[in-house]
DNA sequence: TTCCAGGGTAACG
DNA sequence: CGTTACCATGGA
């Protein structure tokens, strides 16, 4: 199958060109938005993250301008460099959405008054992915009904109590915890961290379900369909239609996923449209209907105004 | 104190 | 199936 975009290997790491509608810079502002995200470091438009291969983690360093993108290898490793900097691709492919080809999302937009604005101010933004379905869902679950700056504190506590990390130059940087290791937690075991009783029993259910391989992105992209997909997610205890949208959205990389009901979603609208209330569910079945096929561009482009 | 934040569950028609 | 209480936590 061709790709719409390349890899190459060089010296030091890869050397990736992004598809049309890619810009580097964009994706970069947006991962910038909060300087509360403890999973990578920021400097001018280098991006430092560990990623988990092999269970291990790996750290990269990533810089780029518009289509291109530098992957840089900070860790040494001794054999199967090769496997190991394809996996490194696959990774930053996903994260960066490099797969979809945009150009339809950017018609409808043109067209669309709720959307022209974003469209124009970030055009080249993708939907910025999350490519562990634990950290996805977790990041979900943590975020339920709170404002960002805390759910941010909140995941941070969780990260640096539970996570891997490599150290680099000084710094720790950090995974998300492995589904493995908060499956083996106890709701007592989690004291101190701010969440509620309730998300750490979420937490716990759903990491048990991944490390036990009973919920795996496979399984979720086979599904049939994005529905089927959504039905098997919120038969979770504690995943409702809100979480499931996010995750189908930001890891499976459904277009379509909608979380419709979500606040941020309803206060960019409110705002883009000048009203002064939040726009009612009707309202937004209605707007939305231009955007079939692309909900989730839609969102993940209004959220953009706000954040 | 009240209201809100990138919701979810359970009970009830 | 759609509605409606009720829940949980910190911040402004």
């Amino acid at each position: 199958m061709k790709r719409a975009w390349s890899i190459k290997e060089v010296e030091d790491g890869l050397q990736l060109q992004g598809p049309p509608d890619f810009s580097y810079s964009q994706n970069v502002n947006y991962l910038s938005r909060s300087a509360l995200e403890c999973l990578y470091e920021i400097e001018g438009e280098r991006v430092i993250r560990a990623i988990r291969l092999a269970n291990k983690p790996v750290l990269i360093e990533i810089s780029g301008k518009e289509r291109l993108l530098n992957v840089k290898l900070l860790t040494s490793v001794a054999a199967g460099r090769s496997d190991v900097l394809a996996e490194i691709a696959a990774y930053v492919g996903e994260w960066f959405d490099l797969e979809r080809d945009m150009r339809p999302f950017y018609e409808l937009a043109a067209r669309d008054p709720v959307l022209q604005g974003a469209a124009k101010a970030y055009a080249g933004l993708r939907v910025m992915g999350i490519p562990e379905l634990f950290e996805a869902l977790a990041w979900g679950i943590i975020g339920q009904q709170i404002n960002l700056p805390f759910a941010y504190r909140l995941k941070r506590r969780l990260v640096e109590r539970y996570g891997d990390a490599a150290v680099h130059g000084g710094r720790t940087y950090y995974m998300f915890p492995a589904a493995e290791k908060v499956a083996d937690l106890t709701v007592g075991a989690m004291d101190g961290l701010q969440l509620t009783v309730k998300k750490r029993e979420y937490l716990i259910d759903t990491a048990q379900l991944i490390a036990g391989g009973k919920l795996t992105k496979s399984a979720l992209l086979e599904a049939g369909s994005m529905r089927q997909a959504e039905r098997m997610l919120t038969e979770i205890r504690g995943i409702g239609p809100w979480t499931a949208n996010y995750v189908l959205m930001r890891c499976l990389r459904f277009a379509d996923a909608f979380p419709i009901d979500d606040v941020g979603l309803q206060l960019a609208v409110k705002s883009v449209l000048g009203l002064d209330r939040k726009p009612f569910k009707s309202e937004l079945v209605d707007l939305s209907a231009h955007w079939r096929g692309w909900e989730a561009y839609a969102v993940f482009y209004l959220w953009r105004l706000l954040y």
